[in-house]
DNA sequence: TTATGTGCAAAGGGTTTGCACTCCG
DNA sequence: CGGAGTGCAAACCCTTTGCACATAA
């Protein structure tokens, strides 16, 4: 979950609403499942969208980085991207076998146990990463 | 996180006491941080000892599935390996500078509030990751 | 027009693997 | 001796980047 922190940045790409640019959008939008940057390549194609691996890559950074989807990095280092519903900060519950995920709140005072337990060490700027994995009734 | 299931199985490489094992185990002993494969490969190689990188990445690989070893992962993907000081299901607190680690337990009702909420949502087997990262006093 | 975005293919960086050789037991 | 472990280099995989071409504003 990388910081989470960037907001009206304007580095890399996609400002411009592009043909590709919307088609990973619209593909984000449809689904509620954690994807691999190939998966949503493919997922495009087999759409009959033409569209490049790298601008893939591309825009989903762009997105990252403008808060408009979560990132998630698997045990094998791989990043997973879904568009967030909720704007506030969350966390994921994530089916292994699937990749459905349901945003969930952290338990309660969680911020405030990692604050403390923070402090009580002398580490400051902290961010913290929750995510529960699992398999869904589906599975 | 990798599952940290695994117990005694012997798949892998390293039962056998070698040279390069324990050398490595020794690095790992002697360090309360976070490290990458080739931090502790270029460690072992300052220290006089001869060892492939190889080697290095199938002993952290054995020695994290045996439980042995925490491993995380970072977000460009690398993995850190560290050696547990607690048997016992922990969490950790991480400098994101010098990777110097603090073991932590998690917040209270922890286990209870995942439970409860992978209940509400149909899922099973779960398990989940909770690390916080931040920057030491020293830093 | 013109900066921004795209495509392709090559380059990167971390990690894994095939195979012959070494060494522990 | 005999198989587990090692080293090296090649292979892998995901991701990033250089550069020429296309395109939204």
């Amino acid at each position: 979950m990388t910081g989470t922190l960037a907001q009206t940045q304007r580095p890399g790409p996609s400002r411009r609403p592009t043909r590709q640019r919307k088609a990973l959008a619209a593909v984000l939008a449809g689904t509620s499942e954690f994807r691999s940057a190939q998966e949503l390549h493919q997922l495009l194609c087999a759409a009959g969208q033409s569209i490049g691996l790298a601008t893939v890559y591309r825009n989903l950074q762009a997105m990252a980085t403008e808060g408009e989807i979560d990132v998630l990095r698997v045990d094998d280092g791989e990043a997973l991207y879904r568009a967030c519903r909720t704007e506030e900060h969350h966390h994921h519950l994530v089916c292994r076998e699937c990749g459905r995920t349901v945003e969930v709140e952290g338990p309660p005072a969680f911020e405030a146990w990692s604050d403390q337990v923070s402090a009580e060490h002398g580490f400051r700027d902290v961010t913290h990463t929750l995510e529960i994995f699992g398999t869904c009734s589906a599975h």
